[in-house]
RNA sequence: GGGCGAUUAGCUCAGCUGGUUAGAGCAUCUCGUUUACACCGAGAGGGUCGGGGGUUCGAAUCCCUCAUCGCCCACCA
């Protein structure tokens, strides 16, 4: 063999350096951006068909990237590299989630440090720190997105709380007020005592924990029924259990079900709540299953949510005992008033047993539900909230999945998404957070005025001062606008007028639901970049995110946001359990990009997380991906080392005049159009299997090894040599393309060689398939 | 309690609308180090496709049933 430049390419493919190299290679073309593509096809005469885009699953500002956000982000990629390959100006819109509680709560954690208290800073000056912090963070984030080949248009980058974004999540808003959409309601929230601040049910989780099951008898109020009660029951009253002995001080009511024959003739008398001395009566609700304890539940609407809803049903008075902070309150005996709930517990149970009410204490381990953070039990308290009416909304949602409009990957998960929709409850979009979305809504007067009379139809602002105590500042009526609005036809004082600002932020997915169209509204080109094409993510989330992206897209564009919803596989722990932090089995991608290369990575991702499907990691098949990707550098460069220097012009004259053919490039037609049907299809995992067989065991193991034997004694620049060495070159490109939307490092590597002997040109990211 | 899914080689999984000896990767075993790659090559072993019924000329593939597992939602006085 004659001596030749190609020589001097290294033995192994070293990922980590080509990596960098490459992606900046990209980066600095510009075809990131739909624009340049669009420019590049017009210029070589190709077709140019519609746009391709998708809005990218923002990522916490402030965190690595974990196993799941990789995976996701490959698959963009995948797409997002086929469809800009085969003349679809690409557009991929990356973001950077503000994350509402969990950011909160990091960045209060790291004020802490630094010995600063959140609450002496005050909600404005945390926030705008807060902002500070998360724009810096989001580097680490975006640097690792970039790593995993990510092809985005990084002039487009959203923040989540970015003012653009903002005010097209407030129009929404007001639009659906406007409509009767938002409405304001009372119901039962998780209060954490500890972090002073509500709890969506998704920022708690279960815990069984050691915990008593109390037995009080609620003695009747009439005479007679005490007399029936002792024959029957053997005390004057009703027994009833209750894990919480604290809360009785907030029933309203015994509840029994109406099957139950033990107290039928005891249904609609009145007992006397001992300690509150206040009378409840004996009600009938389905609910109640006449197995547990006792059989009767003391009904403690402000603070069950299970109670609460037997009280509506049932209209019965609402009592609040326990404030935000998980102490007593409210009108109870002033003894109890600011006491821990345990500590009132058992000050409750003591008190009982004096008066001989108490029958008998259970030990008992129960489940209960507490705060993800600290792990607090979390207290359920009844608060105001603001609320979308979904079901109107759901029902479009119903319909663009019924015409086909949008479809679910897997097939599974599309009847899982239809049950939701037809099942939707309304969803509370308030939290008592400050870091968020602030709801643009000002009270008149004050909030408390407003709630109040809420609370008390039929009532004026001279009833609230009276009964209150405090002065009303106006009418309690709700404005919605950003700014402090300046008048109140309702009220007639001008001079004592008062606004308060509303002091929940929206729940985060109320503003990520809108992002296929706040991100696009957002850039030039909304008409021709929405709706985007596909939407994927994990399946966990489908219905907090893509359900709600339907619903408000849909509300506010008239269209379904994407036609596709592709849902990869979730990344367990190798032993086949989930990844948490909690656990400490949580792998990083990161390290696993340092060890094997980012294409390894990929393609264990697009031949193991598919749809519907929970992955294990496996780090020796990703291992097996590594050796694949070095056999695709190995025979690149032996085919480059065979041809001699003096071969190249030739070779290239061959390739340019482009009718190169014979059954070998037959073959591989075949089989690069059979990979682009599975790319079409999202059949990732077929496609991957494919091009690895081919490659590797048609390529590399008979057609070079045949090309290998029959140029053997032949002189260079002989034609046999120049014709078997341009067919080899040009299979080698023209797989190099079909391999490039799942591992773009490897091919635009090897590209890059070809291109540094004159062998191809520009990038192969753009070359078309 | 409601919903969705899974059960195929030692492991992780493919197998489209039912049709030739059921596939891949990794692992295992044998052989091979002549200048692309040992992150290699040639070859081999390994499965009564969870159990039981049914439809069919024919079922891993469709239907019923049982068992086991997983995920999501709701709830737990």
């Amino acid at each position: 063999m004659e001596s030749s430049k190609a020589e001097l390419i290294p033995k192994a493919f070293d990922s980590k350096s080509q990596e960098e190299k490459m992606y900046k290679l990209w980066e600095d073309s510009g075809y990131f951006k739909p624009e340049n593509v669009k420019e590049y096809l017009e210029k070589s005469n190709k077709e140019i068909k519609k746009p391709f885009v998708m809005t990218l699953p923002p990522p916490n500002a402030n965190g690595d990237l974990h196993m799941g956000h990789t995976c996701g982000y490959s698959f963009h990629d995948a797409m997002a590299r086929f469809n800009r390959m085969t003349g679809h100006p690409t557009l991929l819109i990356a973001g950077k989630d503000h994350a509402g509680i969990q950011t909160e709560s990091v960045y209060t954690k790291i004020l802490r440090s630094e010995g600063i208290d959140k609450w002496d800073l005050g909600r404005d000056e945390f926030n705008k720190r807060c902002y500070e912090f998360c724009l810096n963070a989001s580097n680490n984030a975006r640097s690792q997105e970039k790593r995993i080949g990510l092809s985005t248009d990084w002039d487009r980058e959203f923040f989540t709380l970015d003012p653009r974004l903002t005010s097209v999540v407030y129009d929404t808003f007001f639009r659906m007020l406007n409509d009767g959409l938002i409405y304001r309601d009372k119901r039962i929230i998780n209060q954490c005592p500890n972090c002073r601040t509500a709890l969506a049910d998704i920022d708690t989780y279960h815990k069984e924990l050691p915990g008593i099951f109390a037995y009080i008898v609620y003695p009747f109020v009439e005479e007679e029924d005490k007399k029936r009660a002792k024959d029957k029951f053997g005390v004057e009253g009703i027994t009833v259990a209750t894990t919480r002995p604290e809360t009785m001080l907030g029933d309203t009511a015994v509840a029994v079900s109406p099957k139950d024959d033990r107290y039928k003739e005891f249904v609609g008398k009145k007992v006397l709540l001992p300690i509150a001395n206040r009378e409840i009566p004996i009600i009938t609700d389905d609910d109640i299953d006449i197995e547990t304890g006792t059989g009767a539940l003391k009904v403690t609407p402000a603070h069950s949510p299970v109670d609460f809803e037997i009280a509506k049903r049932n209209n019965l008075e609402i009592i609040n005992v326990i404030n935000e902070e998980g102490k007593m309150s409210g009108n109870i005996p002033e003894r109890f008033l600011g006491m821990d709930t345990l500590e009132c517990s058992k000050a409750l149970v003591k008190e009982l047993d004096e008066l001989g009410l108490f029958v008998k204490l259970e030990r008992i381990k129960h489940e209960v539900a507490v705060c993800e953070r600290c792990d607090t039990p979390i207290q359920p308290i009844i608060s105001f909230q603001w609320y979308v009416n979904t079901k109107p909304l759901a029902q479009k949602a119903l319909e663009a999945l019924k015409k086909g409009d949008t479809k679910v990957i897997p097939d599974g998960q599309q009847k899982a998404l239809t049950y939701f929709f037809e099942n939707i409850e309304p969803w509370c979009i308030s939290r008592q957070l400050w870091w968020g979305h602030r709801i643009p809504i000002w009270y008149s007067g004050s909030k408390e005025l407003h709630d109040w009379l809420a609370d008390n139809p039929g009532k004026t602002t001279q009833d609230f001062e009276k009964e209150v105590g405090k002065e009303a500042h106006g009418s309690g009526k709700v404005f919605a606008s950003v700014e402090k609005p300046e008048v109140d036809p309702d009220w007639e004082n001008e001079k004592n007028l008062e606004f308060e600002s509303e002091s929940d932020v929206f729940d985060t997915w109320f503003s990520s639901g809108q992002w296929p169209f706040s991100t696009t509204m957002s850039i030039n080109g909304f008409d021709e970049y929405y709706p985007t094409d596909v939407m994927v993510h994990g399946r966990d989330i489908l219905f907090w995110w893509s359900a709600r992206m339907m619903m408000l897209s849909l509300y506010r564009t008239g269209k379904t946001p994407f036609h596709t919803v592709f849902l990869h596989g979730i990344i367990n722990a190798p032993d086949g359990s989930k990844m948490s932090k909690s656990k400490g089995n949580t792998v990083s991608p990161i390290e696993l990009f340092d060890r094997y290369g980012v294409d390894s990575l990929r393609l264990w991702y697009y031949s193991d997380a598919l749809p519907g499907a929970n992955a294990p990691l496996r780090e020796e098949k990703i291992k097996g991906n590594r050796n694949f990707i070095n056999k695709i550098w190995n025979a690149s460069r032996f085919v480059l080392m065979n041809i001699d220097d003096s071969e190249i012009l030739e070779i290239s004259k061959r390739l340019a005049e482009g009718n190169i053919k014979s059954e070998r490039v037959t073959q591989s037609n075949a089989h690069i159009a059979r990979v682009k049907r599975y790319l079409g299809k999202h059949q990732y995992n077929l496609g991957t299997e494919d091009i690895r067989e081919f490659f590797w065991h048609e390529y590399c193991d008979k057609w070079i090894e045949e090309v290998k034997g029959a140029i053997k004694d032949e002189k260079v620049n002989s034609e046999k040599r120049i014709e078997l060495l341009s067919e080899l070159v040009y299979l080698l490109k023209e797989n190099l393309k079909i391999m490039h939307p799942f591992i773009p490092y490897i091919t635009e590597s090897v590209w890059q060689e070809l291109v540094g002997l004159g062998l191809a040109d520009g990038i192969l990211m753009i070359e078309q398939i």
